[in-house]
DNA sequence: TAGGCCATCTGGTCCT
DNA sequence: AGGACCAGATGGCCTA
């Protein structure tokens, strides 16, 4: 806001150069023709003009820049949802903050990871299964560039926003859970695999 | 009532 | 130039 009108202000500077006491310092108008002062007179009130419209067009601007913010912002929550939709619902059916969301999927992939690695290692065919080993080596949670906090690049390292979450998150991401619930999820989606 | 979460506004920066 | 993205500020709502 401020700084909208602080432009202005620094803009209307230039549309008004001068005040009326320096015009009339400059070059009086008694000494000015007539066709002269009417032709000031017009570029006067049009630089007016346009003062007030570049108002009213930072003002929409502003407004459009806001309408495009709400979208995106609506967008990442429409994601956030879908999101929370394929992540396993907790028998509370609380929802889960923005923050959990995140967290919480982040545990429940490297849980569905490491089940499949560990199914991959009991099965002990690891030739036979190509989808269970592209899985299973599939980087850990801990091992990219993000930043998760992990020690290697093992996929059974454990993703550290488990001990990080204190309180009810904690709870939430509880690996027992997390397994439990992978398993039922490779169930229902990789039919066949046990 | 304090603290957490959220939606919205806003200005800055980067990209096309 | 305009849009996308980002982070800070602010105010409202809810809960312990």
């Amino acid at each position: 806001m401020d700084s909208v009108y602080s432009d202005i202000d620094s803009n209307s500077c230039d549309f008004f150069p001068h005040t009326d006491d320096e015009d009339s310092r400059g070059s009086s108008p008694l000494c000015q023709p007539p066709e002269q002062l009417q032709q000031q007179k017009k570029r006067r009130r049009g630089r007016a003009r346009s003062e007030a419209t570049v108002q009213v067009v930072k003002k929409n601007r502003r407004l459009k820049a806001n309408d495009r913010e709400r979208n995106r912002m609506h967008n990442l929550n429409d994601a956030l949802d879908a999101l929370r939709g394929v992540l396993p619902a907790f028998p509370d059916e609380t929802k889960l903050t923005k923050i959990e969301t995140l967290r919480f999927a982040h545990n429940y992939i490297w849980a569905l990871s490491e089940t499949i690695r560990i199914a991959d290692l009991q099965a002990g065919k690891p030739g036979d299964t190509p989808l269970l080993v592209s899985l299973a080596e599939a980087p850990s949670p801990g091992s990219d560039a993000c930043s998760w906090s992990s020690s290697g690049s093992s996929s059974s390292s454990s993703p550290a926003y488990s001990a990080s979450s204190p309180g009810s998150p904690a709870e939430r991401e509880d690996y027992a859970y997390l397994q439990q619930d992978a398993l039922f999820g490779l169930r229902s989606f990789v039919p066949g695999i046990y």
